[in-house]
DNA sequence: CAACTCCTACGAAGATTTTCGTTGACAACT
DNA sequence: AGTTGTCAACGAAAATCTTCGTAGGAGTTG
């Protein structure tokens, strides 16, 4: 009989698929600023809810084990950054989502998304556009 | 001295926005397959992957306390229907993940959503339409 | 150099979600 | 009546996520 130390594959199996919560909160600030400070992120963050700073310390330290962010430890106050670009983790997301609520359908996803809210002309242009390009490919 | 039994609202708040991961799995089942018993869904969601009888009849009972699902009880298997509707939970998800994920805009998501994957020419065309009606309105 | 300040590491409590095992009720069978 | 099968209820373990408190290192300043 033996016993193996197993890597804890459970967690980052779905981790890395899909971040929590929390986690996006900070990758979606990391996205905007770029890389940033632990003091950075929390101010941030404080702006929209109460939050303690070693919560997003600790939150970091995770995320960095996890693979979601990547630190720069050179100076005494670490830097992160996101360590998967924004569109494919949204991409990842959307997918994600697509499979569970609409059964795979992503037209679907985004003809709900649409009928949903309100849409500056810009974004009208560029999805009459994209929708070409669909239709000439097929 | 008094005391009050004061119902849960944290709980509740957030689980009527955001059904969990297994609560979805189990909503999607329910307005796939329309009302059905434990074992039904059970069935179901074994041909995905492997989950116990009584895990999904105790998450069926915690749906039922959240109010996700409604309940039978006439027959001896109690029969189950999705209570929040379907297009509602959609969504309520799609602008949460809006949010979340694209500061709100629900077009940008949209149109992740369709460079991402194959769209099919009826899908294409209703998007089109969706998209002249919207620019009319403006 | 002692008092401060800033920052990371570590551990741990709470809350929530996920997953079952066990029990007891009820009915069908033998 | 005893055995077997199906079900709901309940409790609870395990896994995750969230949020902090505390400790300790390393500069800074008076």
């Amino acid at each position: 009989m033996s016993s193996y130390i197993v890597p804890d594959m459970k967690r980052n199996r779905r981790s890395l698929l899909r971040p929590t919560e929390g986690e996006l909160e900070l990758l979606r600030i990391l996205w905007e600023r770029g890389p940033s400070t632990v003091r950075d992120l929390h101010q941030e963050v404080s702006s929209k809810r109460a939050l303690g700073y070693t919560s997003v310390l600790k939150l970091l330290q995770i995320m960095t084990e996890k693979g979601l962010v990547e630190r720069e430890e050179a100076a005494k106050a670490h830097v992160y950054r996101a360590a998967a670009g924004q569109h494919e983790t949204q991409d990842q997301l959307l997918r994600d989502m697509s499979e569970r609520l609409f059964s795979g359908s992503a037209a679907q996803l985004a003809m709900h998304a649409l009928a949903m809210e309100h849409v500056n002309d810009q974004e009208l242009e560029e999805l009459r556009n994209l929708i070409e390009q669909k239709r000439q490919r097929q």
